[in-house]
RNA sequence: GGGAUCGUAGGCGAAUUGGAGAAGCCGCUGCGUUCUCAGCGCAGUGAUUGCCGGUUCGAGUCCGGUCGAUCCCA
């Protein structure tokens, strides 16, 4: 169906909505269906020049679409009928941005860390998301190194974010160490490249030589406090020129009017006054001109081609300038998608106060990549009722446009289940190795480990795996296993190493010396003649053995635990707790 | 102080163009399975869709206002 103005000077196409009054209840319930007046005559009357186009009346429904074609100063009759036209476009591809289908194909796209600290978990996201839109449309992922923070940026930061991104599985196609064709990816290595573009802009009168010192600067603001002057005023260089004398910085010449603005592929259409932009500084006036971040950025994802800026909802008030950046600079605007930010529980921006935000801290904590992946992108993002990924559906499924702007709340609650579920679903042959680095820190001699051999380790995991929340947790829990524990938990000990439990285990432990099949089956089998034959119950004998080779009331089933613990082992403990002035001795009995 | 963004259960979040009792998951509670715990299965709990008003037969969804939170600049 076309629909075309006739003349397109004064007419408009809108579209209107007819109700019919009110009704009965629902036709769905079999009720009466609303009295059709006739549309066209109803339109005639309401709007005597309009013409009608198309309409349609989905059955079970009590209004009628219909689009007409009307004159542009009609005046509307009962009301204003006419609506759902201020929603902002979103996710409707921002004209002004030529780049898609204009430039390239091929969508770049780029994760660019600062390296003053730990990689964070946020950031992480931000990475993750971007990986999946590279991997998801056969696009390119970029890594670059935003080290203008030459103070606080170390080498340390750079290698953790490497290492967490690897760890995770996050490759990219161009960055340090991987190279390629727009490096270097370090900015610190780029500064030619922000002086060169720094010097054009000068040179075509878009930006000027500032040499106001920062107390002339913060007096002058302070005055202008009430007045509200557009805030370049305060930099009288941009018409009196520089100060002979003093070094200079180079600060960006704001001619912009009215509103500067786009349509960001998270949050819709964000605009600003132009006015509320100030003459911002873009080279700074140290010995190195050091490029201020929305300079160095635009620069750097101009030359390095970049498609799609996905980045943090924090870069919001920075987009404005960079695109006045890009104008300036006669470079293609890419398309802009900020994130919402990750909050701590308290709602604020998450960081160190909020206890772990470091993504190795969580590797250290034994956590899977693949369940910080699974978890970190469901936070901000949903696949309908789909809460477990693989790398491939991930890869497959996410949409940035599917991304809520709305900022979440990392919940390590749910975290630990995905992790738990993640564990679960792996096998206990590669979950035996991902453990070698834990053993340590759970107390455990690796080479008691080592001692037992990869069989026997394999065939105990299941047990531990569905119990624990992660691998530090498994590795912990099956410490018992590989000596006797340490302490016993006083009040299972009270309760369980009694005077007559003790005559149990007396019991059960000569049984078990004598035991034929000390399978768990076998066992089991045995210890349920045993309670059969003395009239007591299973747990009876149980959890008093549980005590004394765990320490705690809490384990994987017993009888397998006592098949792989071995008779001698086994016996061993035991006969620790039954023979005098020992075990016996510290019940208090 | 200025600007911007966001508000659906305790947390994550779903919900064609406005259309039936506002999905699902985590958490929490209980029941079943059981030698303990976990897992698994089942059930339950929890929402005035921040609030007020408007448009409409009908609003989580559109419009206006307001409150709150957050981010950035100062």
């Amino acid at each position: 169906m076309r629909l075309e103005p006739r003349d397109p000077g004064t007419s408009r196409i809108i579209l209107l909505k007819i109700g019919f009054g009110r009704q009965v209840k629902s036709p769905r319930d079999g009720g009466v269906q609303p009295r059709r007046p006739g549309v066209r005559q109803m339109l005639a009357a309401a709007l005597p020049r309009s013409g009608w186009i198309a309409g349609s009346a989905p059955s079970g429904r009590f209004h009628l679409t219909c689009l007409c074609l009307v004159e542009e100063n009609t005046s509307l009759l009962a009301g204003p009928p006419v609506r759902g036209f201020a929603r902002r476009t979103r996710h409707a591809g921002d004209p002004e941005t030529s780049m898609a289908g204009a430039v390239s194909h091929t969508i770049r796209v780029r994760f660019a860390p600062s390296p003053t600290g730990f990689l964070h978990v946020g950031g992480v996201r931000t990475a993750l998301y971007n990986w999946l839109i590279a991997r998801g449309q056969g696009g390119s992922m970029i890594l670059r190194i935003e080290d203008t923070d030459v103070e606080r940026s170390t080498e340390e930061a750079v290698a953790a974010i490497l290492e967490g991104l690897r760890w995770l599985n996050l490759d990219w196609d161009e960055g340090p160490e991987a190279g390629g064709p727009f490096g270097p990816y370090r900015q610190l290595e780029r500064y030619d490249l922000y002086r060169e573009a720094a010097q054009r802009l000068l040179r075509e009168g878009k930006a000027y030589a500032c040499t106001c010192l920062p107390e002339e600067l913060s007096a002058r603001r302070e005055a202008a406090r009430s007045a509200k002057p557009a805030a370049w005023r305060l930099c009288p260089c941009r018409t009196a020129g520089p100060t002979p004398g003093r070094r200079r910085a180079v600060r960006f010449h704001v001619a912009a009017r009215g509103r500067v603005g786009w349509d960001d592929l998270v949050q819709g259409r964000i605009e600003v006054a132009a006015d509320e932009l100030d003459d911002f500084i873009i080279l700074r006036s140290d010995a190195h001109e050091t490029p201020v971040y929305n300079f160095a950025a635009v620069v750097d994802d101009a030359l390095m081609g970049i498609t799609h800026v996905i980045r943090g909802a924090d870069h919001i008030p920075n987009t404005p300038k960079q695109i006045l950046l890009y104008e300036a600079l006669g470079y293609p605007r890419p398309s802009f998608g900020h994130i919402p930010l990750v909050l701590g529980p308290d709602r604020e921006k998450l960081s160190k106060r909020h206890g772990d935000v470091a993504l190795h801290a969580y590797r250290a904590q034994g956590y899977l990549p693949e369940a910080m992946v699974n978890y970190l992108v469901r936070l901000g993002w949903a696949h309908g009722d789909q809460e477990v990924f693989t790398r491939e559906e991930l890869i497959q499924a996410f949409r940035l446009e599917r991304v809520g702007a709305s900022p979440g709340i990392f919940d390590r609650a749910k975290l630990d289940w995905l992790n738990a579920l993640h564990m679960r679903q792996t096998p206990p042959g590669v979950l035996g190795d991902l453990l070698t680095p834990f053993w340590g820190e759970a107390g455990v001699d690796p080479k008691a480990v080592e001692a037992r051999g990869r069989t026997w380790l394999v065939a105990a995991l299941p047990h531990f795996v569905e119990r624990a929340k992660t691998l530090l947790e498994v590795a912990r829990a099956m410490a018992f296993l590989f000596a006797p524990p340490p302490v016993r938990d006083p009040k299972a000990e009270a309760k369980f190493l009694t005077r007559d439990s003790l005559v149990l285990l007396h019991e059960a432990r000569r049984a078990l010396a004598e035991a034929p099949d000390f399978s768990p089956d076998g066992l089991e089998a045995l210890f349920r003649r045993l309670a059969e034959t003395r009239g007591t119950k299973l747990v009876d004998y149980a959890q008093p053995i549980r005590v004394v080779l765990t320490g705690t009331t809490i384990s994987p089933p017993l009888f397998p635990i006592l098949a792989l613990l071995g008779r001698d082992v086994v016996l061993d403990r035991l006969g620790s707790v039954i023979a005098p002035g020992c075990g016996a001795g510290r019940t208090g009995g």
